[in-house]
DNA sequence: TAGTCCGTTCAGTCTTGACTGAACAAACTA
DNA sequence: TAGTTTGTTCAGTCAAGACTGAACGGACTA
């Protein structure tokens, strides 16, 4: 392999960290991710440790991380005890479902927040409607971009669903 | 006002900052627009300190960082030396702006990358053109939420643009 | 001119949370 | 049984960056 792609590839999942990172996970979950797009694997946690590393205990917490979210999938090799892990389906669908989660609670404040104001702050009230709608605008994005994603990646699936959604 | 308002109302400020602060900004600028919404001011930039009991240079710092954004603007009175804040047009498109702008730049690194790549790595090539493309939906998904708000909400511009949008 | 009021900037402090090392439990091996 | 291997957990360390206090420059006033 050349010396240039190799640069690349570090450089790669280097920054994978960093754009993680400012989706508010942490840094080597996002280093995680990196190297597992640039290399199908599997991993096992060792594996990752040494070639990211970073200790064993940093990876058994963030792969556990990105299992939650369904980014990352843990198998097994038939006779080894080791775990491996590889992407999941969907895993940056599944990333964005966590920023729809967010949204999600932001608007719960609003909610609360209108539900405890008087009539007679009646401009105070509007503000929050504009906000909770541009919320909501943004949460609707989202779920049609992601069921398209899944429409079109998840193969013979036809999960798409019609325009109203469960708002649960 | 009732006591219950007065407690919604500092509990949403509060709240503001941890929303703002998981989109990558200092929680005080989330209090600063926070306040903005609960009450349309403007704000002098020594009552946005006494108001939320912090020191006027953390004001001036953040109240520059949103100006910058465009999410609130710089105004005065005559016969008024101090300068005075609000809310600018369409604030929360701006913050948006700034999403966008991230993943723009999260683009050139996976751009950047494949061309570095040999064409021996096809699958690692494949995973990355689908991160891209996944990149490419939402952007353009978040570009369509914000042409929406500004023709619905900047009143009679009539600025919606067609379908295609300049890449630059 | 001296004095006051503003906003900005910068060095320093402090808080948050990522990361580590070590201890541990469970599952296996000899 | 004792000894490995593996993954998890937790107290402690460390780093990034938000926030503060103090000093400064510019604009105004008397």
């Amino acid at each position: 392999m050349p010396d240039r792609a190799d640069k690349a590839i570090s450089e790669f999942v280097e920054q994978m960290g960093l754009i993680i990172q400012s989706e508010g996970l942490p840094r080597i979950a996002g280093h995680i991710v990196g190297l597992m797009i640039m290399h199908e694997g599997p991993f096992s946690l060792t594996q990752l440790a040494e070639r990211l590393s970073v200790s064993r205990a940093s990876i058994s917490t963030n792969t556990r991380l990105l299992e939650d979210l369904g980014v990352i999938v843990r198998t097994a090799k038939p006779g080894d005890r080791q775990d491996y892990f590889r992407l999941g389906q969907q895993p940056y669908a599944r990333i964005l479902r966590g920023v729809v989660r967010r949204m999600r609670r932001a608007r719960d404040v609003i909610e609360s927040t209108r539900e405890a104001l008087p009539e007679e702050m009646a401009d105070t009230q509007e503000r929050l409607q504009e906000l909770d709608a541009f919320y909501e605008a943004l949460t609707e994005s989202f779920l049609n971009v992601i069921d398209a994603w899944d429409a079109e990646r998840q193969g013979s699936g036809k999960q798409k669903r019609d325009g109203v959604r469960p708002s649960a």
